[in-house]
DNA sequence: CACTAATAATTAGCGCGCGAACCAAACTGA
DNA sequence: TCAGTTTGGTTCGCGCGCTAATTATTAGTG
């Protein structure tokens, strides 16, 4: 077996990146069903959210939000003002910048989405202790990257 | 502000959910320098990794290490195969399953992948506890949602 | 006022990640 | 033996997620 000697071995289920990575994917397969009535993938879900809590704002201020960069944005929000699920208008006084609005259909999908979240937490079966200790780690993870 | 009434309010910086998706996309972008000199994006990295801790599997068994699907993982060893780094054949006893075997380039590589999870870790910055508990929290979701 | 630099968004190109449909090899049983 | 089923991989189609390059508009400079 290990005949290399020296090389210290890595086995991927002990790497925490790779915990992550698995139950990212597991959760977005769970969110699909979810999601599925809605028309909605969990990225467009993620992006009516933030858009729902506050809106009118510009594509770089929702990619800020996000934590998704520019041209990961432009395809998504095409895609959800095809649906008529909001509007994408050039500001006034400023012909770059692209101000996002959600429509009176897109208000009327906040008010269906309502439960997801519940359902979602439901499903992933933490304690409310877990979820807030969970949210803190992947806090500082994303933090301690983000300033490179 | 809220004149809706009785619906609830749902903040994305608050759901645990997309704090996973955000630590995530955060990793995968950092890895991204950090794989680039082996030529390797991190999917590959995690399916080569798993390869180096055991390989002779065939495509199902890995499905199952890696917790991803067949469709996902045929591109991908077929891209790891145009480099040289694993073969692609079918097994004699049974012509359906294909075994993968890391070649000579491929041991190669993993010497020169040695320092990549402790050079990532470093740079995640959390304790050897908050290692073990984010670990733990993860595989719990993601116990919980393969179970339907 | 021209000319450059900075800024906001888009496009191009690549590699996942997955559901659905498909195909061929292997097993099953009357 | 040979339909019928199961199994292991592949293909197809779509939507991210990102880097690099491009376009268009605005701001800044002499």
């Amino acid at each position: 077996m290990g005949e290399t000697g020296g090389m210290k071995v890595h086995r991927m289920p002990e790497q925490p990146c790779f915990a992550l990575y698995s139950a990212v994917n597991a959760i977005t397969r769970a969110y699909r069903p979810l999601l599925q009535p809605l028309d909605l993938t969990y990225t467009q879900y993620v992006v009516m959210m933030t858009l729902w809590e506050q809106d009118g704002v510009d594509l770089r201020t929702l990619a800020e939000r996000t934590l998704l960069d520019p041209p990961t944005l432009t395809p998504v929000v095409k895609r959800l003002e095809a649906k008529g699920l909001l509007d994408r208008r050039r500001a006034d006084d400023d012909e770059r910048r692209l101000v996002l609005t959600v429509t009176e259909e897109g208000r009327r999908l906040q008010r269906e989405a309502d439960e997801v979240p519940e359902k979602m937490l439901c499903q992933v079966g933490l304690t409310p202790a877990d979820e807030r200790k969970l949210r803190a780690l992947c806090g500082q993870i994303t933090d301690a990257l983000a300033a490179h």
